[in-house]
RNA sequence: UCCCCUGUAGCUCAAUUGGUAGAGCGAGCGGCUGUUAACCGCUAGGUUGCUGGUUCGAGUCCAGCCGGGGGAGCCA
């Protein structure tokens, strides 16, 4: 638990924070997590817990219940509000859904059905009130997504929202984790990048030009020269032509930050600004590329499912049904290992015995969805590596294989949700790179220091990439990227 | 970019082949209650996305524009 800063006393931060009440000598700040598990403290224990109002329930019985919620688990505590407090109708019984308070109290057993413990209160102090909790847009109520989307700096104050930025935090440590207990270096890979050769997409241009009025040539075109880095920039589309450079002296590294894609995608699995994982090992073949691949899955869910039991719970109970049984038996079973020739014969196969597609197969098709979905989820009913494409159909940069038509690519594909993980071995031999530049219609003068890397000390080397917020998706249930990231950026939308 | 659906109260949605715009939730007030998605009653809340057109009459039909969603393509 040591990666999870909820479980952790910040005293310092605790004690130096503005605007400090008067609080009774004996009491512990504490954050709600470790309130609901007596981690550091027990019942008796006088405490301090700081967070905003989920819901206020009277009774007239003279006492009020507050839900307050701090973001470090997915419960919230109840805080029992005396009649008694001084400021009990002027202000206690004013708060609503969305205030900030801090309270203070003692942490007693609860008479109530629903949790073990609570806070008896002794004080409770309005920090921020909610001016107008009729038009408060994220009241305590089902709210769509859609609608949650277009408050996207309030929606994490929801129960799903919240759950989801503690599963990416999650998620995100254990990426870096199993990198990290494996061997590999974290390369920051330039988010500007000069290179125009990525080709994996669609580009953001990054320039300080003036719009209005920019500067030509003498033939007429735009001078870049007079551009802030003196030639055309734009945003990465993939760290990978950087990273594999750090590989041939690092052995093991891998990317992982925020990637751009300027294409005008509308669905529920693309984004503009997206965050990607891109690995990448020397000395290593297509198999070796495979393996890594299925041990990094299934560390990073298995690490999910052991942290963040009740956010999972939520997903399960209120998003998806299936979502935990699919993580544990992701975790637990082996990956089918299938040549793209006999995937290709399979589905022949299962066409002429009556299985039906939208779109034909054949050898030389880029498989659809539909086709991933059911190699995995009917044929082999497990994960599936499909390996060793036909290379008219992949990127330039994948190893030939020797049969002259394939290349050494991968899909990892899973159940329910299909390609997860697309990688491949990479072309270490000079003469067939360049042979493969030329066969696209590519200029190896702006491959130059990519060339560079097969000319000195060329080493077999594969690797692959991941999006994160299609992992988190699926490792969810959540139906759409756009709510699985703070603040999507789409095609005409990037508001905040 | 293409195809389909959609836009009505703070939110989710109704509104009969075109005829006075409603409900639930939320909110406010009151009642009841160691409460837990509380419950009961009352109240407030709308230039039906925008512009134009057809019509005696448009939330409803037509055109254009803008927004949202789903699917496809592209891909991660």
């Amino acid at each position: 638990m040591t990666g999870d800063p909820a479980a952790r006393m910040l005293p310092h931060l605790s004690t130096s924070l503005p605007m400090e009440p008067p609080m009774p000598d004996s009491a512990i700040p504490i954050r709600v997590k470790n309130l609901l598990a007596c981690s550091g403290c027990q019942v008796g224990d006088t405490v301090r817990v700081q967070g905003w109002i989920r819901t206020r329930r009277d009774s007239k019985a003279g006492l009020s219940f507050l839900q307050v919620h701090d973001g470090s688990c997915f419960d919230a505590v109840q805080v029992v509000a005396p009649g008694e407090l001084d400021n009990y109708a002027t202000e206690v019984q004013r708060l609503t859904t969305g205030c900030s308070v801090r309270c203070t109290g003692t942490i007693v057993a609860s008479q109530g059905k629903g949790q073990s413990v609570e806070v008896l209160a002794d004080t409770i102090e309005p920090v921020g009130w909610v001016e107008d909790p009729d038009t408060y847009p994220v009241p305590a109520k089902r709210h769509s997504f859609e609608y949650l989307r277009e408050m996207a700096h309030l929606r994490v104050r929801t129960n799903t929202f919240s759950a989801i930025a503690r599963v990416r935090h999650c998620l995100a440590q254990a990426v870096h984790r199993f990198f990290h207990e494996n061997g590999f270096y974290w390369v920051h890979t330039p988010i500007i990048t000069g290179s125009d050769c990525e080709g994996a997409g669609e580009m953001f241009r990054v320039s300080t030009l003036d719009l209005e009025n920019l500067p030509r040539t003498e033939e007429g075109a735009i001078d870049y020269t007079q551009d802030f880095f003196g030639r055309d920039t734009n945003l990465t589309v993939s760290g990978q032509l950087n990273v594999e450079a750090y590989c041939q002296a690092l052995s093991k590294v891998y990317t992982f930050g925020p990637t751009f894609r300027a294409e005008n995608s509308n669905t529920s699995r693309h984004l503009a600004e997206f965050w990607m994982i891109e690995p990448e090992i020397a000395f290593a073949d297509l198999n070796d590329d495979a393996d890594l691949a299925e041990e990094f899955l299934k560390s990073i869910f298995t690490a999910l499912l052991q942290e963040l039991p009740d956010d999972m719970g939520f997903f399960r109970d209120r998003i998806d049904k299936t979502c935990i049984n699919r993580l544990e038996s992701f975790v637990e079973a082996s990956f089918e290992r299938m040549e793209y020739t006999d995937a290709i014969a399979i589905l022949e196969q299962a066409v002429a015995g009556g299985v039906k597609f939208e779109y034909p197969v054949s050898w030389g098709v880029d498989l659809q969805s539909e086709h991933e979905r059911w190699l995995t989820e009917e044929h082999v009913g497990r994960p599936v590596v499909l390996m060793n494409y036909p290379r008219d159909i992949k990127a330039f940069y994948m190893r030939q294989n020797d049969d002259g038509r394939t290349v050494a690519a991968m899909d990892v594909l899973a159940p329910g949700i299909g390609e997860i993980i697309g990688g491949s071995q990479r072309e270490e031999r000079l003469d067939v790179l360049d042979k493969r530049i030329g066969e696209m219609g590519l200029d190896t003068a702006d491959y130059w220091w990519y060339r560079d890397l097969r000319k000195y000390g060329t080493v077999p080397h594969a690797g692959f990439g991941l999006g994160f917020e299609r992992t988190i998706a699926y490792a969810t249930g959540m139906a759409n990227v756009r709510d699985v990231i703070p603040y999507p950026r789409t095609p005409r939308s990037a508001t905040f």
